[in-house]
DNA sequence: CTGTTGAAATTTTTT
DNA sequence: ATTTCAACAG
């Protein structure tokens, strides 16, 4: 005791000199105890900085690091801090002790550490979105549904109901009135494809992300479960915490069901995920839900100018639903940000190119500038011009490199190996072989399923002319991967390449291309322990397709382009937004329903907070037809954003993108304002 | 029953 | 670009 109380004490001084740095409220939040504590923090506040402070800070009083839980909205969020937790205690590892993650993939440590006390079995598959709706889908034709009926709701619209009844909490009907009133007369039907479907998963030990929260749940309401779970962490720490929806409130509620050791930290401001049944009422009711909780708000924002300030005020400030407060800085001098209006697409794209590049020469590196838009299409045509300009990049948000159809046959035959009860996964791999479609590979499926998911069952099966030949590599395939579960992973997926690589060849143009897609998931494949975790992560976590290249392959200073969405937390020099117009922000087809062009707002001010330095708002007044493969939706009649509106308007520079003209730095720093003024409430 | 072909429809955002 | 659907041939 006294040795460690010691300790204690050396790393005190050194713990006051890095509290230091944090200003009054900062401090307050990261020295807080263990009552519940909200803090609400403004973009660019040092939201980070201050959690990866509170924990640091919680190591350097003694509790022990894996005895914290820290809640984040994605892995890459949640490692990143750990690592300034390192750099703040200036100690390697410590971080890594500290349960890290999301939710989801938080759900699956647990689940499969503690599972079998509620009846889990722990070698549970991970579907991803994909594998679900397939799964839907599959049930869907089972069951006989919406074949003739062409206005039932496709494996998507079904997932996404299902999904948000079970994330919103809200019984089936009740979802439907209020967030699908399109398939309202549906619920019957869909009432019984959602049992089977969750039937059927329990059957072949597939979970879903759903799930994954659920059981989680399960869990903790286990009279014995629940206990040993909530007996592991002494502190729990959920980011982003405006993004959770009512069953990770529950969850949390359940996990600390005082707030003993709960901190939530959130902007009302920045919620952007309702879709996923995400609601800002959770923010807003921790105090209700956990009394006693203290509340820290952060409003001096360290990250941008204070004209671009300006500006992103006066957008969420013309909010309906109004935000109590408003955000300050101490920098005050710095360039307008720029309203730039465009000719169409093609010239925004040029325009953007040319300025990323004068940026560059002019010293701000390309990964301290980003391009931002609504929808991962919308920066096809830059990416061409940056192809020309020879400016390497990579992409966040959009598609991923594991949903590329040729990745996704590859894990089918990985994953069939690791759960021969798979059925998803089965389906994929067995159709791959040529003459064997949908019904065959059933029954082939029954076969295996009949001799308790032994491959080598499948030696004497009966298949057809088409696929005689590769039906024993097959078999062979299959019983080795099974069987070498603890195995070499890359020798593994290499194995499985060389049987796939023909079928490949067959089936795709591009098929050099696409194996050197599977060559890197090879690689990949060397960072995980073991094959049960690297299929989990790939479901919950995938890598992007063009952000998480192996190291070889990543440019050196690659600028970034993300969506809106994927660019949550995040801060840049430059940002430039792209297609700022009716139609593409708010997106034409929500722009009526006045909850989700809040969030569209929201979302534009998420874009808008990432600059630093400097804020480029690209206009296109039309939209040409090339865009992508089809003409561009709406007419691109390029009407301004109603998000930029005549007194945002005033806050920018505006220019023609012709005619541009490097702005001056305004060198006189207007008035500074104090601190903690509020602004109306809700 | 399966695979091919061609045409039509569909894509927000993400764990 | 990719997926989904209908119609037809093996």
């Amino acid at each position: 005791m006294c040795a460690r109380r010691a300790k204690v004490a050396d790393k005190d001084s050194e713990t006051d000199d890095i509290l230091s740095r944090l200003n009054d409220q900062q401090r307050q939040a990261a020295c807080h105890g263990a009552d519940p504590l909200l803090i609400i923090a403004g973009a660019g506040t040092g939201k980070t900085t201050t959690l990866v402070h509170r924990v640091a800070w919680l190591i350097s009083q003694g509790v022990a690091p894996y005895r914290i839980l820290l809640l984040t909205f994605t892995r890459r969020a949640a490692g990143e801090m750990l690592r300034r937790v390192d750099e703040a205690l200036r100690q390697d590892d410590v971080g890594r002790q500290v349960w890290g993650g999301t939710f989801h993939g938080t759900g699956v440590r647990l689940l499969r550490l503690a599972g079998k006390m509620i009846g889990v079995n722990p070698r549970f598959t991970v579907l991803d979105q994909n594998d679900a709706e397939d799964l839907m889908a599959a049930i869907c034709r089972e069951l006989d549904l919406g074949k003739k009926d062409k206005h039932f709701p496709k494996k998507r619209g079904c997932m996404a109901v299902h999904s948000y009844s079970v994330n919103a909490e809200l019984p089936l009907k009740k979802t439907l009135a209020s967030q699908f009133p399109q398939h309202q007369d549906y619920a019957e039907p869909l009432e019984k494809l959602f049992e089977a479907y969750n039937q059927r998963k329990a059957e072949r030990n597939l979970f879903d992300f759903d799930d994954l929260l659920i059981k989680w749940c399960d869990l903790l309401e286990h009279p014995e479960a629940g206990p040993e779970i909530r007996g592991r962490f002494d502190h729990i720490l959920v980011d982003e915490y405006q993004d959770t929806n009512r069953l990770q409130a529950r969850l949390l509620k359940l996990i600390s069901p005082e707030g003993r050791g709960l901190t939530a930290v959130g902007d009302d401001a920045q919620s952007i995920y309702s879709f996923r049944a995400a609601t800002v009422r959770n923010i807003l009711d921790f105090p209700k839900q956990f009394p006693g909780a203290q509340i820290v708000k952060l409003e001096q924002n360290y990250r941008s100018t204070q004209p671009i300030l300006k500006v992103t005020n006066r957008v969420i400030g013309e909010s309906s639903q109004g935000f109590a407060k408003e955000l300050w800085s101490d920098r005050s001098a710095g360039v307008s940000p720029q309203l730039i209006t465009c000719y169409d697409d093609a010239e925004q794209a040029q325009f953007v190119a040319e300025r990323i590049l004068q940026h560059q020469k002019g010293g701000i590196p390309f990964s301290q500038q980003a391009v931002l838009f609504r929808a991962s299409q919308h920066s096809i045509l830059l990416e061409g011009e940056l192809a020309r300009h020879r400016i390497e990049f990579v992409k966040y948000g959009g598609l991923k490199f594991v949903e590329a159809a040729h990745v996704k046959d590859l894990l089918s035959l990985i994953r069939l190996a690791e759960n021969p009860r798979d059925s998803v996964s089965g389906h994929r791999a067995l159709c791959l072989l040529s003459g064997v479609g949908p019904k065959k590979a059933g029954d082939l499926l029954r076969e295996l399923g009949a001799a308790d998911g032994r491959f080598d069952a499948w030696q004497k099966a009966k298949v057809p002319a088409g696929s005689k030949e590769v039906w024993p590599d097959f078999v062979k395939l299959m019983t080795s991967l099974a069987g070498d579960g603890e195995g070499d992973l890359r020798r593994q997926i290499r194995r499985a390449i060389d049987f796939y690589e023909p079928i490949l060849e067959e089936s795709f143009e591009n098929a050099p291309q696409r194996l050197a897609d599977l060559e890197q998931l090879e690689q990949i494949a060397a960072s995980f322990p073991d094959r049960a975790s690297m299929l989990a992560d790939l479901a919950i976590d995938p890598p992007n397709s063009t952000a998480d290249m192996p190291q070889e392959r990543r440019p050196r200073d690659p600028l970034v382009l993300s969506t809106m969405h994927s660019a949550k937390g995040l801060e840049w020099r430059v940002v430039y937004v792209l297609h700022a117009a009716e139609g593409k922000i708010p997106l034409e087809r929500i722009a009526w329903d006045p909850d989700q062009l809040e969030e569209e707002r929201r979302l534009f001010y998420v874009a808008l907070t990432r600059a630093a330095d400097w804020l480029y708002v690209c206009h296109p007044q039309n939209t040409s037809s090339s865009y992508g493969g089809w003409g561009g939706y709406g007419d691109g009649s390029g009407e301004l954003t109603r998000f930029v509106s005549k007194a945002v308007k005033k806050s920018f520079q505006c220019q023609r993108a012709r005619s541009f003209a490097i702005p001056e730095e305004t060198a006189a720093p207007p008035a500074k304002k104090k601190a903690g003024r509020g602004k109306k409430g809700v």
